[in-house]
RNA sequence: GCUGGUGUAGCUCAGUAGGCAGAGCAACUGACUUGUAAUCAGUAGGUCGGGGGUUCGAUUCCCUCCACCAGCUCCA
């Protein structure tokens, strides 16, 4: 006789066991009909769910993100079973959420056609109006094998093998369509309204390369078309803030054949670049970094003994002179400790914080190159600290702090923090690492935000925090990191005298770290967030100054001198055009003031400014408008009410 | 690296069922001296990504390589 506690904390009694759809409906019509899943004690479970003690309950419905997740679960389903009866050979394997939509993966010998793909979301609309019952139902492991070995589903069976062979599975059945699924599914195929195929792509199985190659239909789906419209409304406009797209628009910078994975800076590529090199540099050196300069071109011994070239050697530039083997550098580090190692260190000179800009290439395959964010070759904010186990957590909150500085210097919020634990190869006592990754789970917390636990994800010879941000169409970009190693400084030598002498010599942990990644990535991220119209403060050209006609030339030139001597980046454009055109030409080019000067302004001494957003801010001297560019400068990437 | 797609003027893109390669913008020249998002007219611009093949003839068809795009894998 269960009593079903609502999420408003109303009760309703009921004699015999009942469903999620009878409580939905006893509840009223139209919930009834928007019923997607029930959510019993926090459980997600299909409306067909039988409650039979007393339970709290939420009727789960589109307007909940549960609920959406759900549609898209079930329309993944729905594709497997429209490429079921397009391609009968074609066999099922998984098909998840995933992030706004799902994929579905099929073993297939051919790849699927972009025409393919049309095909397949019409069958799609036609099973979806067929408005089929999703029913569920049970089996033993043993029971579902034969099953879809006669179905001549290998890779379900697969799937089935790796579950332990006592355990009861849900199965779900749509029409002709089965498929084993822990679900929930929505009650019947005619709750997916709003779905579109996007792209297809090859796959591993399982994720390894070594498996054969999966297609993999990717879609979108959510409550109801209007929904899809934004959505592909909003994607269409994201995908003008592509950093490619911007970049060659304002003449950022450019990549050709010739170089693949390296770019070729332009001039204003170059001036925003440096406004942050030049902002970096400052920070380092408050936060007592000390900063160096190491070689591009190392012989081979010394990436043998730091164990790089055993193991990345296809991933290095190699180049060869006089009968000896080169890298030309992927990483900084063992080049730091080369630096590390001239003279003898005390635990007194711990941590020692070095930092370089170092310029590194990493022959990456080519399918992994993206734009600026995966390139060959780039620059790292890289340091390395030495220290003692003990400091290590001291010098990582202090890293998160900076990180958090500059990052909201360039007005960066939406930050994704992820823990790596220990994997399973690796160096290091257990102690070490116990100690190493509640240190850095330490820091994080200390932080207060939100992170990921990533176990076995860290690399061999340390865990690590990684600092994501995202690019316009939501990709994940990596571009903080601080990493802890307990290898690297052992295998290149490098020792300091400790406190108590009577320990002998030791090793001291180095702590990688970098806080924008790459200067090439988070440039991208840059120009992706801004959209080109950089803050003030990185603007290439922070100014354009602006003549009506030939008659304010010299007053013209004479006020670009003095902005230009008071710090900023000024253009005159003096042009023979109409006022109208050249603003448009600047305000194109993302230039955040325009100064303007007529004759009025000649005879008054002042100028009229206008912001690249359209604004009007009348006239003014060049002493307020100079006044005006300070504070903001200042302000950096911060909202005005952030201190 | 793998799967699929794409590559035409500086840029954005048409086009050729195999027969002299097109537009807009930009560039250049000239006129216009202009008050807040495009003044007008003219000129020039191409080995149709590279190489090979089929053909009387290839930008178009075939092979191959390269680069780019999406995804997978990888990311010290």
């Amino acid at each position: 006789m269960p009593t079903i506690t609502l999420p408003d904390g109303s009760q309703r009694a009921f004699e015999h066991p009942v469903t999620v759809a009878q409580v939905a409906a006893d509840i009223g019509a139209g919930l009834a009909k928007a019923a997607l899943a029930g959510k019993v004690d926090g459980r997600l479970v299909d409306t067909s769910h039988t409650i039979d003690q007393d339970s709290e309950l939420a009727i789960v419905t589109e307007r909940d993100e549960e609920g959406v997740e759900i549609i898209r679960h079930s329309t993944a389903h729905l594709l497997a079973m429209a490429v079921k009866e397009l391609f009968p050979e074609a066999q099922v394997t998984i098909g998840p959420v995933i992030g706004e939509g799902f994929y579905y993966d099929f073993k297939y010998d051919r790849a699927f056609t972009p025409d393919d793909l049309e095909k397949i979301e019409k069958r799609m609309d036609e099973l979806a109006k067929e408005d089929f019952q999703i029913e569920r139902s049970v089996m033993k492991r043993d029971e579902a094998v034969r099953l879809f070995d006669k179905m001549g589903e290998e890779y379900k069976v697969r799937i089935l093998a790796d579950i332990p062979a006592d355990e009861d599975l849900s199965f779900y059945r749509q029409g002709d369509f089965i498929d084993l699924c822990r679900g929930p599914h929505v009650p019947s195929t005619g709750s997916l309204k709003a779905f579109k195929l996007t792209k297809v792509a090859g796959a591993y199985w399982r994720g390894d390369t070594n498996n054969e190659q999966l297609q993999r239909v990717y879609g979108t789906a959510w409550p109801n078309k209007k929904a899809l419209k934004a959505y592909l409304h909003r994607m269409a406009e994201a995908e003008k803030r592509d950093h490619r797209k911007v970049g060659k628009k304002l003449g950022l910078f450019h990549m050709q054949e010739e170089a693949p994975g390296m770019v070729f800076w332009h001039p204003k590529g170059w001036t925003v670049y440096q406004a942050i090199e030049q902002y970096l540099r400052k920070k380092l050196d408050a936060q007592g970094y000390q900063e160096i300069r190491t070689p591009q071109v190392v012989a081979r011994s010394l990436w043998e003994k730091s164990g790089h070239w055993d193991k990345f050697r296809d991933d290095m530039f190699t180049t060869e002179s006089e009968k000896y083997d080169f890298a030309i550098k992927p990483m900084n580090c063992p080049c730091h400790v080369q630096v590390y190692n001239q003279g003898l260190k005390s635990y007194k000179d711990l941590p020692l914080r070095l930092s370089e800009f170092g310029s590194c290439h990493r022959n990456e395959a080519s399918g992994a190159l993206h734009g600026l964010m995966r390139v060959r070759g780039f620059t790292q904010d890289d340091a390395h600290i030495f220290c003692e186990e003990e400091q290590i957590q001291a010098e990582v909150s202090r890293f998160i702090d900076l990180l958090h500085d500059v990052y909201q210097d360039f007005g960066f919020h939406d930050i994704q923090y992820k823990l790596s634990t220990r994997p399973a190869k690796r160096v290091g006592s257990d102690e070490s690492w116990d100690k190493s990754e509640a240190a850095l789970e330490e820091a994080l917390n200390k932080q207060g935000v939100d992170w990921e636990l990533l176990p076995g994800e860290g690399a061999f010879y340390g865990p690590k925090i990684e600092f994501s941000l995202k690019d316009c169409i939501g990709r994940v970009w990596q571009c903080g990191t601080i990493q802890v190693d307990f290898s690297m400084p052992e295998r290149l030598g490098a020792e300091y005298v400790p406190r108590d002498q009577d320990r002998g010599r030791q090793v001291p942990v180095m702590l990688h770290r970098a806080v924008l990644g790459s200067f090439e990535r988070f440039i991208g991220i840059l120009i992706e967030e801004y959209e080109g119209s950089f803050p003030l403060w990185l603007a290439p050209t922070q100014i354009s100054v602006l003549n009506i006609t030939d008659n304010q030339q010299e007053t013209c030139v004479k006020v670009a001198a003095r902005l230009k001597e008071a710090g900023f980046r000024v253009q005159a454009d003096l042009r023979n055009e109409k006022i109208g055109f050249k603003i448009r030409e600047h305000t194109l080019d993302k230039v955040p003031y325009l100064a303007v000067i007529g004759d009025k302004e000649v005879e008054s001494g002042q100028i009229v400014v206008r912001t690249r957003k359209g604004e009007d801010l009348g006239s003014m001297s060049v002493d307020q408008f100079i006044a005006l560019l300070t504070s903001e400068t200042e302000r950096k990437g911060r909202n005005p009410t952030e201190s």
